[in-house]
DNA sequence: TCTGGGGTCCTAGGACCC
DNA sequence: TCTGGGGTCCTAGGACCC
């Protein structure tokens, strides 16, 4: 039997957080974003879209767009502590929620709705509820895959439910434009467009056709796109807490340079940072990246592995820094950023320690093997080597 | 006064091993 | 005999999302 699968996606959310705290922004543009160089809109007030300002555009061009717009920089910890409330207030309803960023989630509302006559009604009465108990606004997807349901949840904005049925599909999604399926994004659209797939119709009656060239033009994704588009996608919502897998920090410097010594001195806080906030969740990582974004807005990504995973400032510096160095070139640099990755807890590496605590033992054990191993290959290699000498004599003749 | 910062996932090539 | 093949790890880079 098919799910009853809600995505439920806070309007304008950090606007709305602000609006609480000071109401009589209701109604104005409003922007909030960073003023000055690298500064750009974070997100923006219903108000503010009128005038065609749009998430991740520069700030001084919102404000060409719209002079009179209200600019608030972000308070990330009101948005942090709203968006607790809001995961609380669905818990009431379902345990089954998988929280998908600070201001959306997937909620798996079978059981909850199991009985009710009306199940339309009792979501908009859970809206309701929502917007009386904590002043935030929502856009609802009501559907039986996940992938649908964040579709009909973007579909009416703000305080829209928009139900989606596998046989809706056709009337709801086709005439939709290609950039709203989600994961089509600016580098792939224009690809599809080219190739005459304008819709999201378009994009179904290419996979339908089951043709091979279609298949081999989609690879991979060929089989994910054809399960989302019929419906037929994951109604798994998983409930596992958010693990992270990386922490990172980077900044836009206050001008561009090349100069190793000023570039360090960024390299080193964001080090600090990372090594701070690794070991706040409590978490260790194996692998060192650096991100260079030259002037040129060309990014490169240089990264490497370390002996053992860790979360120590002076590890992850030194290993920031050794990249820096061997990658720090004469173009001015605008943005560094470094990351920790393929981060686990501690106690995983005690259990990966202990099973060298007999290393000594096992090296020794090992290490005749080994060398028989190694004398193998390099004779294998040295055999091959006068093979492959022999044989260019032969076709070539030396001296 | 041009274009953030936090992430995730996928791919592809080279090195290395057997 | 005309430079094995398969598996895995490491690294770089791209695309996307909020």
């Amino acid at each position: 039997m098919a799910k009853v699968i809600l995505h439920i996606d806070l309007n304008a959310f950090f606007v709305r957080c602000e609006e609480l705290e000071n109401p009589s922004l209701i109604g104005k543009p409003v922007i909030i974003g960073r003023v000055g160089r690298g500064g750009v809109v974070s997100t923006c007030s219903y108000k503010a879209r009128e005038y065609g300002v749009r998430s991740g555009m520069p700030t001084f061009q919102a404000t060409k767009l719209c002079p009179q717009a209200i600019i608030i920089p972000g308070h990330y910890s009101l948005y942090s502590s709203k968006s607790h409330e809001f995961i609380n207030f669905v818990k009431r309803y379902s345990k089954i929620i998988e929280q998908a960023s600070v201001d959306e989630c997937y909620v798996d509302m079978t059981e909850a709705l199991k009985n009710e006559k009306e199940p339309i009604k009792f979501i908009k009465k859970m809206q309701d509820s929502l917007l009386k108990e904590t002043g935030l606004m929502c856009s609802i997807g009501v559907a039986p895959t996940k992938f649908l349901a964040k579709m009909g949840s973007d579909y009416k904005k703000p305080m829209g439910i928009t139900v989606i049925h596998r046989k809706d599909i056709p009337d709801i999604l086709y005439p939709l434009p290609i950039e709203s399926f989600f994961g089509i994004g600016k580098k792939t659209s224009p690809k599809l467009r080219q190739v005459g797939i304008n819709t999201i119709g378009d994009l179904a009656k290419r996979i339908q056709n089951d043709d091979e060239e279609t298949k081999h033009e989609f690879g991979k994704f060929y089989y994910g796109i054809k399960e989302w588009i019929t419906g037929y996608g994951s109604d798994v919502v998983e409930t596992e807490p958010w693990d992270p897998k990386s922490i990172g920090n980077s900044t836009t410097f206050k001008y561009d340079t090349n100069s190793f010594d000023e570039i360090k001195e960024y390299v080193s806080s964001l080090s600090k940072e990372v090594s701070d906030r690794a070991k706040e969740a409590n978490k260790v990582g194996d692998s060192v990246q650096l991100v260079l974004k030259d002037n040129e807005f060309k990014v490169i990504n240089r990264s490497k592995k370390l002996a053992k995973a860790t979360n120590d400032y002076d590890t992850i510096l030194t290993t920031a820094l050794i990249l820096l160095e061997k990658n720090l070139g004469d173009k001015p640099i605008r943005l560094a950023g470094v990351t920790l990755q393929n981060l686990i807890d501690p106690a995983e590496v005690v259990e990966q320690m202990s099973i060298f605590d007999n290393f000594d033992e096992i090296k020794e054990e090992c290490a005749t093997k080994l060398l028989i191993a190694e004398l193998n290959r390099k004779m294998k290699k040295a055999v091959f080597k006068t093979a492959v000498e022999s044989l260019r004599d032969k076709k070539y003749g030396t001296e």
